[in-house]
DNA sequence: GAAATGACTAGAAAACCATTACGGTCATCT
DNA sequence: AGATGACCGTAATGGTTTTCTAGTCATTTC
């Protein structure tokens, strides 16, 4: 396999286990089976080796919502379908969980920087599907822009900050469940 | 005036200006013109009275909300007013702001703590409102407790968030004119 | 003598500093 | 020519000292 794959392996390995600021490159570089300069001659520094693996995630995640999406489903059914999609990947991708937490406790700037650009990446992904429909005539126009905002915003309160004051966490099925009974809801004409 | 009104005032002035770690008992002590161990004789210790005072706070909230609801008027026109007086309350009172802003810096046992208890309150507050117009058959029959939750981790996104990946904040009206566009829209019968 | 006070104490936080660890480079090696 | 790891400067860490402050209590005040 080429190096720079190999390398790549390495670094989400490491980055979805320890975090960004207790990887060192020498540990991508054990794990690769490379000498840490090699890492250097294809990425440039460690906070753009660590974009380069958010945005593979990003993009993984974009394609696998993406094909859940059925021409013939109505706008309610394929909304909840991508929405499940994409919680069951946050659960497989420790990356995410990693990240947000890193965020909370170190406020390392690269850190940061990266969630707002995954945020940024996802709400303009939904708001792109919302916006088809609004003008294939399925939904109402709204700002979808906001919509896509709360949807990720009020997901991540239920995932994160929920059980800080509840007993029992929510469950996928029980969030998405209720974001299809208020917020898409009140979307469809 | 008593001196226990005084330094609940004191307290209050420095708690908003400075937060609570920020502020020592001996300002306090100073801004109110009692000694330091006076306040001790009606507060058993720093974080009670941290506690007492957004207690106060949080109930004058209540009242200020309860205020503008009107029976004679329907469920969208209320919780759009009373939307809207919790917002402005918010930008009077920067307690609020410094609490949310403490808890992010500093991580404050204390801070944390009362953070949590402000939401919790206000969260059975919305949702005591909602579940009054459920009974009156005004509204569909939702978690009304998902829905506050939402309502008040939307709106603390769009006021704390937004502006950090976009130009231009949101203003007041634009915040409480998408919550009656989408989440009422979606409540009412 | 009941209430108020501020000097005092113990423990927590901050400042300081010595040491380590790490990202990035580059002379050397294959 | 491409890979490598010893090396360098800087940033993070952690152990130590100093400062600060919540809370107490002996003394003062009215």
């Amino acid at each position: 396999m080429d190096r720079r794959q190999e390398i790549l392996e390495a670094a989400t390995k490491s980055f979805s286990l320890f975090g960004f600021k207790a990887t060192t490159m020498e540990q991508i570089a054990k794990i690769a089976n490379v000498g840490k300069g090699t890492i250097y001659t294809f990425f440039d520094n460690k906070e753009v080796l660590f974009q380069e693996i958010v945005l593979r995630v990003i993009t993984e995640m974009k394609q696998e919502a993406t094909k859940v999406i059925k021409k013939e489903a109505s706008f309610q059914e394929n909304a909840y379908a991508a929405l499940m999609k994409m919680l069951e990947f946050r659960d497989t991708h420790q990356l995410f969980a990693k990240i947000i937490a890193e965020e909370q406790e170190w406020r390392t700037p690269a850190v940061i920087q990266v969630k707002a650009q995954i945020e940024q990446a996802i709400v303009s992904f939904i708001k792109q599907k919302i916006d088809k429909y609004i003008n294939a005539g399925e939904v109402r126009q709204v700002n979808s822009e906001l919509v896509a905002y709360l949807l990720l915003k009020g997901y991540l309160a239920f995932v994160n900050d929920w059980n800080l004051t509840h007993e029992k966490p929510l469950t996928e099925k029980e969030i998405t469940d209720f974001f299809q009974d208020t917020i898409f809801h009140s979307l469809i004409l």
